[in-house]
RNA sequence: CGGGGCGUGGCGCAGUCUGGCUAGCGCGUCUGGUUUGGGACCAGAAGGUCGCAGGUUCGAAUCCUGUCGCCCCGACCA
C-alpha cells in the first residue's frame, strides 16, 4: 500500500481525553477513531492489526478442531427470558422493540451467544453421535457498558471470538476444555503477548473450574494474584491466601471499656475518631446464608470476599444482609455490629485471631468497644480463609509471597455444564437410548484487546512496538526524496517485488521531509524500516532498521528485495516457533 | 448511580474569575517560492453562529438557569 492512497491520519499531539499508552497510541497512529463514548472506528492501519490477530484465532481455532459459524447478533428477547438472563444482564443487555406490520417484535443485541447457540444445537443435535462438537464465530458483540472507558479497552461493541463445546461427558468436557486452553496459550503466544493463564472465579452460575488470560499491564481494570516463586496466578477474587497460624486465645488484663463513636459507622471513620490502625479492628459483616444470618469477622484492613464465605458455609446463596436484618440480629444500626455478645453463628479470617486486643462494634448505635479480647468477650465458631489476598501474603502453594497486579483480561475459558442445555432442551440420546443434556463450555477471546493490550505492554516514547504477527505492514519503506527520480526509481521496484513476494509493505510516498516520516515510522511502529535515501543510495547501499533496535544496518542494493523477504520470513517464523515449543 | 474535570476552526490550547476594539496563538490544510537524513523557512490564503437552548444586559465565549456531549475516580461488570 502506498501512504499517500490509504488513510493513515497520524497525530502529533495527544487528544484530549486519551490517558493510558494504549489509547493515546491508537489514536495518535491513526489506528482507530473516536464516533462516541464506547465505539471505535478502526481505521485502515487499526483494520489491518485486528485483522491479523483474528485471523491467528481463526487459525488455532480451526487447528484445535472447533468449527466456524456466524450466528446473528440481533436475537428474540424470549431466548433471553427463557434462561433468566433479562434479569441477569440488566442494563448491559441492549433491548428494543420494532413494528413489523401490525406487531410488535421485541429483540435484543447478543452480548454473548450461549443462548443462541444452544438453541442452534437443540435444533440439530439429537444423538451422542454426532457429540462432541465446539462451535465458534468471531463477532460483534453489544453490551450497555455502565461506563466505557479506556478507549477501546472497555467498549459497548466489540469484536469478540465465542466458542462453545457440547460433549456427552465430564471427560469429554474436560478434554475439550484443554483443547481450548492449549488452543488460548498458542494464540496469545503468536501475537507476542505476555500473558498469564490465571485461576478464576467461576461464579454462581455453576461450572467448577474456570481460567482467565490475563496481560499484566498497570493501567488493567483486573487485579490478579501472583506468586514469582512457584508461578501460582488467581485471580483477586478467586486466590487462597497461604496458610496463617492462629494462637491460643490469651489472657489478658485489659478491660473492655465502651467508647463513644457518634457517626462514626466505618472503619476509615472511626480509626480517625480514635487514632487507632484499621488492623487493630475487628471488621463484623452480617450476611444471609441460605435464608440464615451469619456474622463474619475480618481484620480491619482488611475485605471480605464473598466466594471463600460462600464455599467455607458450604452455603448455595450468601449475600450481605439488608439492613433490616442487621439491626434485628444486632439491635444497632449498620455500621456498630460487633461480636460481643452476637447471638448467631460467628465465622472469622485466620488473620481476626492475631489480634489480641481489638475495637469492635458495640451492637449499640454511636458506640464501640476497646480492649476485646477473643475467649474473653467472645468466641469464633470456625476459622478460615474469607478475605482477599493482599500485597507480601504468603503463597498458597509454597512459601513464597504473592504480589498484586494489575492485568487485562484478553481471555476467558469456563465449564458451563449444562445450565443452558437444560433451559433450552439441547438433549441427545445416548447408546442406551437414555436423554441428557448436553454438557457445556464456554471460551472467549476479547480480539480488540489484544491489540489493545499488546500496544500497552509494548510500546515506548516514541510509538508502537508490533510484533511482526500482528503489525499492519511487516516492512516499510521510506524514501527520503520522493522528487528524486533515482531514489523513487528504487523504492518503487522494491515495493513490486516485496509486495509479490509475499511481504506486506508500505510506502511512504508522501512529499514530506525526512524528519516527518521517521517520526510517523516510529509512531505507527512498522517492525522493519527500510530507508531509501541519496546518501546510501550513491554507495548501492540501503538503510534498514528494526523498530525494536538501536541502531540502523546497512545492506547492498543489489539484491535487497530477496535478502528483506527473507528478514521478514525469518523474524514471522521466530514468533511461530515460539508458540509452537510453549 | 455518587464525586471531579472539560466543551472556543481538523488537532492542541489561551481568553471566562473582573462582560466591552474586527475572538487570538501553535500545529495542520491550500497557493507561490526556497529547502530535503529526525516533526524546515519566507510570503500569502481559506477555515469558528465560542456544544445547544433560554435568560440578564446598551452589549455575553465571559454572568444566571436548563440541557447535551466527552474524559477521569468510585460503584457495577454474563
Amino acid at each position: 500500500m502506498r501512504w499517500s492512497q490509504t488513510l493513515i491520519p497520524t497525530m502529533k499531539e495527544t487528544p484530549e481525553g486519551a490517558e493510558i499508552p494504549s489509547h493515546v497510541l491508537m489514536l495518535r497512529a491513526g489506528l482507530v477513531g473516536q464516533l462516541m463514548a464506547g465505539a471505535y472506528t478502526y481505521l485502515p492501519l487499526g483494520l489491518r492489526a485486528l485483522r491479523k490477530a483474528e485471523q491467528i484465532v481463526r487459525e488455532e481455532m480451526d487447528q484445535a478442531g472447533a468449527i466456524e459459524l456466524l450466528m446473528p447478533a440481533l436475537t428474540p428477547i424470549n431466548l433471553w427470558q427463557r434462561t433468566g438472563r433479562v434479569d441477569a444482564f440488566g442494563n448491559v443487555l441492549i433491548q428494543f422493540q420494532v413494528r413489523r406490520q401490525n406487531r410488535q417484535v421485541h429483540l435484543a443485541l447478543g452480548p454473548t451467544h450461549e443462548e443462541v447457540v444452544t438453541d442452534l444445537v437443540a435444533r440439530h443435535v439429537s444423538s451422542y453421535r454426532q457429540l462432541p462438537i465446539t462451535l465458534y464465530q468471531i463477532q460483534t458483540k453489544f453490551r450497555n457498558e455502565e461506563r466505557p472507558r479506556f478507549g477501546v479497552l472497555r467498549t459497548s461493541e466489540f469484536l469478540m471470538k465465542d466458542a462453545y463445546s457440547f460433549d456427552t461427558s465430564l471427560e469429554g468436557l474436560n478434554a475439550s476444555y484443554d483443547k481450548m486452553y492449549r488452543a488460548y496459550c498458542r494464540i496469545f503466544d503468536r501475537c507476542g503477548l505476555d500473558y498469564l493463564a490465571v485461576e478464576a472465579e467461576s461464579g454462581p452460575i455453576g461450572g467448577d473450574v474456570s481460567h482467565e488470560f490475563m496481560v499484566l499491564a498497570d493501567n488493567g481494570e483486573d487485579t490478579v494474584v501472583h506468586c514469582a516463586a512457584c508461578g501460582y496466578a488467581a485471580n483477586l477474587e478467586r486466590a487462597d491466601v497461604g496458610p496463617r497460624e492462629v494462637p491460643a486465645a490469651a489472657a489478658s488484663a485489659e478491660p473492655r471499656t465502651k467508647i463513644d463513636t457518634p457517626r462514626a459507622g466505618s472503619i476509615e471513620a472511626v480509626s480517625k475518631m480514635l487514632g487507632c490502625r484499621p488492623d487493630q479492628m475487628i471488621k463484623t459483616l452480617i450476611y444471609v446464608a441460605d435464608e440464615k444470618p451469619v456474622a463474619v469477622l475480618v481484620r480491619g484492613d482488611h475485605d471480605a470476599n464473598e466466594g471463600k464465605i460462600r464455599r467455607s458455609l458450604g452455603k448455595a446463596k450468601v449475600e450481605l444482609a439488608p439492613p433490616e436484618v442487621i439491626e434485628k440480629v444486632t439491635g444497632a444500626p449498620v455500621g456498630f455490629a460487633g461480636p460481643v455478645g452476637l447471638p448467631i453463628p460467628i465465622w472469622a479470617d485466620y488473620d481476626v485471631g492475631t489480634i489480641a486486643s481489638a475495637i469492635v462494634g458495640a451492637n449499640t448505635a454511636d458506640a464501640h468497644f476497646r480492649g476485646v479480647v477473643r475467649g474473653r468477650d467472645f468466641d469464633v465458631g470456625q476459622f478460615a480463609d474469607l478475605r482477599n489476598a493482599g500485597d507480601g501474603d504468603p503463597c498458597p502453594r509454597c512459601d513464597g509471597r504473592l504480589a498484586l497486579r494489575h492485568a487485562i483480561e484478553v481471555g476467558h475459558v469456563f465449564k458451563l455444564g449444562t445450565k443452558y442445555s437444560e433451559a433450552l432442551s439441547a438433549r441427545f440420546l445416548d447408546e442406551k437410548e437414555q436423554l441428557h443434556p448436553a454438557i457445556m463450555g464456554c471460551y472467549g477471546i476479547g480480539v480488540n484487546r489484544i491489540i489493545a493490550a499488546l500496544i500497552e505492554t509494548n510500546h515506548d516514547e516514541n510509538g508502537i512496538l508490533w510484533p511482526m504477527s500482528l503489525a499492519p505492514y511487516e516492512l516499510l519503506l521510506a524514501p527520503l526524496n520522493v522528487n528524486q527520480p533515482e531514489v523513487m526509481e528504487v523504492a518503487n521496484r522494491l515495493y513490486d517485488e516485496l509486495t509479490h513476494a509475499g511481504v506486506d509493505v508500505l510506502l511512504d510516498d508522501r512529499d514530506q521531509r525526512p524528519g516527518v516520516k521517521f517520526k510517523d515510522a516510529d509512531l505507527i511502529g512498522i517492525p522493519l524500516r527500510v530507508v531509501i535515501g541519496g546518501r546510501s543510495l550513491k554507495d548501492g547501499q540501503l538503510e534498514i532498521k528494526w523498530r525494536w533496535k538501536e541502531a540502523a544496518e546497512s545492506i547492498p542494493l543489489e539484491g535487497a528485495s530477496v535478502a528483506l523477504a527473507d528478514m521478514v520470513q525469518a523474524e514471522r517464523n521466530l514468533s511461530h516457533a515460539a508458540s509452537t515449543q510453549a
